[in-house]
DNA sequence: CGCATTTCCGTACCGTGGGTACAGTACCGC
DNA sequence: GCGGTACTGTACCCACGGTACGGAAATGCG
């Protein structure tokens, strides 16, 4: 039974570090079977097709990435008991994590999913939209607790604020990559930091 | 002559159409060519492969949207001397004019060459960084025209704000795709709207 | 211990699609 | 009528996703 889950686990672990590094399409098959010294009998035995791995893949990194918004906003909580400073503290956290990322930007496997039509079929485009979904719960509960106490200084919705979350990110993200600067990740999410801090404190500054 | 012009424009009206409409890799050459009523050696004669093919594509996309924001900002500009007043005119508009694209939202060709690394050369990647690199150009000098008359309230790098447009555009389009909902990528640009406005005008509402 | 099931390996094969090679041809300006 | 431009037609190669199927080793279970 280990022996299976442990195949299992080897060829997503290849397979996103490909994925990662240069884009899901241009990852064959036979790469990741040569790399994770199985046979292409040995793949498709774990995962129906690569539609099957794109899925498992993006299912797993919502785990990881949910983890790691718990980790961060949980800790902004845990140094401030102001919403507000929390969620402040939680999105400079994020932004210095993503700097540190070793091997600058790998971009974000969901994005890489949706631009890519062809390649992936409803279950993944699904899984895709769950993650997001999920996102927005989490972020939009944030501004929820932080409107609670402050007033808001311009009419915007607070699920649309917290979409906007993950669309700097991802943007940072696709501009990162676009520019080959790993750093634009990290700068975007602190100008999101920075609309945060102006939206919701009057004597910001 | 104008017949080898004409096929070559033929060529890229009928790819763009499929590309907005599948994805790039979801649009076969032998499709192309059947659409477009020539052969498979027609096509290589005037591409010399898909990439060349994606390159032209690019840059005709790029000069489009050149356009399009030259004459959002150009109309803003039109419709206020304030250049902040002006800013949040053009980027209004910006948002209205992507809610009302037909058929949805295609999606940016810009992006989709992003994340397809093996379907593109270092030619359209280098297109891709000018592009990005020409947005950020416009946009920062926009802030700087309002920055002249201005003050700023938070400290934030004027570059990094006039990549933050096009990082929400393309992260709004990202969502947009995600979710299945076209209305998303509008409501982030009036969200950046909203911080340009916060960021600029102590006396914002 | 025997036996079935799970977890692979090996090999051979197919279809699609990008791309090449190269010979031939129709038109167009000079 | 000559040479270049703009193609057509055919035939072919290769990479890659995916299938088929037989076999083998480890594992769980009675």
């Amino acid at each position: 039974m280990a022996r299976g889950t442990d195949t299992r686990k080897k060829i997503m672990d290849v397979a996103q570090d490909a994925v990662l590094a240069k884009g899901f399409d241009a990852t064959s098959i036979e790469e990741i079977v040569a790399t994770a010294e199985i046979t292409k009998s040995g793949f498709f035995y774990h995962f129906r097709d690569k539609n099957a791995l794109a899925h498992a893949l993006i299912e797993r990194h919502i785990v990881v990435e949910d983890a790691l918004f718990d980790e961060v906003l949980g800790r902004g909580k845990e140094l401030s008991d102001d919403p507000l400073q929390a969620a402040l503290i939680g999105l400079k956290l994020l932004a210095e994590l993503v700097e540190d990322i070793p091997g600058g930007h790998p971009g974000c496997i969901v994005a890489t999913a949706v631009y890519q039509d062809r390649l992936f079929d409803k279950n993944v485009h699904e899984a895709n939209r769950r993650a997001v979904e999920g996102w927005r719960a989490r972020f939009q509960s944030m501004f929820e607790e932080i409107a609670a106490v402050y007033p808001i200084r311009d009419d915007v919705a607070l699920s649309e604020l917290a979409d906007m979350v993950s669309a700097v990110v991802e943007g940072g993200l696709l501009m990162s990559r676009a520019m080959g600067d790993p750093k634009i990740t990290a700068q975007q999410i602190l100008l999101m930091r920075s609309y945060v801090k102006l939206l919701f404190s009057p004597t910001a500054q």
